[in-house]
DNA sequence: GTCTATATTGAGATAGAC
DNA sequence: GTCTATCTCAATATAGAC
């Protein structure tokens, strides 16, 4: 068992906080510092750079992200209800993390442009992979159209469940779970209105 | 007629293909000075400041956007007909103004928190009326489902059709219009696959 | 309209006392 | 583990000559 030093993850929370409202670039250390409580030359004691913060984040997060999708993979579900169990996955973690979330999608550039963040792109590559693969095998198996090439339609389910996490979504009530249903109604049935007989 | 200085649309240009890549924050004036092939001083003569530079890119994406949605409205057609123009004209534009575009997407969070960007953010909201007029109005006269919100419908697909502007897509020869006829299908029509008897 | 030179501020990071 | 004090550098912006 590892300590987790509770300080630590505290100034994480708080960074992360400032990172997702903010941007990673757009947030000073004495931002930070004010927020936690303490002077800037402190958090130095506990981390050796801002970016080192972000990475540590964004780390955690995909790593959380990854453990979900194998375990999603390992039931062996058919296509569409393994995407579904996925956009499920994906937005539960979003509740969850939803600092950490908004930082992913946000901050994909500043991610790619920073040099040490080659773990966390690699995650992400993993990631993007389980998403791939419940996609072909839809296509092949022929759950889902052949039309729509598999790398496209993945950009745009990605999106829009990692978006879930950016901004404010219309209506407080309208709860993670109804926009799980909205996502996947939309993107497997669509939103044109289903024709008599049609199966939901 | 106004007259167009040919050096302030230069600069322009060159600024936006930076705040594209690197983000407004993360370009400095000297790199855009570097590109433009001045010192960072002179740059000061045509324009006040960074940021309106940016204001002014935006502004001028943001208007040519409201126009044409203007023109795709005043035809009349019938939902999934307009909603089909409303991206096709939005993809359109992002093919000719990439730069534009990718800002647009992802300086949403710099736009709201600079001042002096309210007009830019009036253009966005009277473009973003522009889709939710057409969703409701689909929704009220049974072309579009009465189960998933308009506001939500309206942000998976706005966020889908701009970000397209963003990042690399799969396959270089994966042109624009095919793009919108992937968009298009997948959120009038689903990713499952059609069932026997359906129409197109 | 561009250059040279520089003012000014803001931010990341460090050293060493407590 | 935090504070005080400060270094250093980078970046926006300005003033005035050419």
């Amino acid at each position: 068992m590892t300590e987790a030093p509770a300080r630590r993850d505290e100034i994480l929370a708080v960074a992360a906080e400032l990172f997702a409202r903010k941007g990673i670039k757009a947030t000073t250390v004495r931002e930070i510092a004010d927020a936690v409580g303490v002077l800037s030359g402190s958090l130095y004691h506990h981390f050796p750079s801002k970016d080192e913060m972000a990475r540590e984040i964004l780390l955690r997060f995909l790593t959380a992200i990854r453990d979900r999708y194998t375990d999603v993979l390992a039931r062996g579900e058919g296509p569409a209800r393994a995407l579904r169990a996925l956009v499920a996955a994906s937005l539960q973690l979003s509740r969850e993390q939803p600092d950490a979330t908004a930082m992913y999608q946000n901050e994909l550039r500043y991610l790619r442009e920073t040099p040490g963040f080659a773990d966390v792109q690699e995650a992400a590559a993993e990631v993007q992979r389980a998403w791939l693969r419940v996609i072909e095998q839809g296509v092949a198996d022929g759950a889902f159209r052949h039309d729509v090439a598999p790398r496209v339609f993945h950009r745009l389910i990605r999106d829009a469940v990692w978006l879930s996490g950016r901004g404010h979504w219309p209506d407080g009530d309208d709860a993670p779970g109804q926009l799980a249903d909205a996502i996947t109604t939309v993107f497997l049935d669509g939103f044109a209105a289903p024709v008599a007989g049609q199966p939901t």
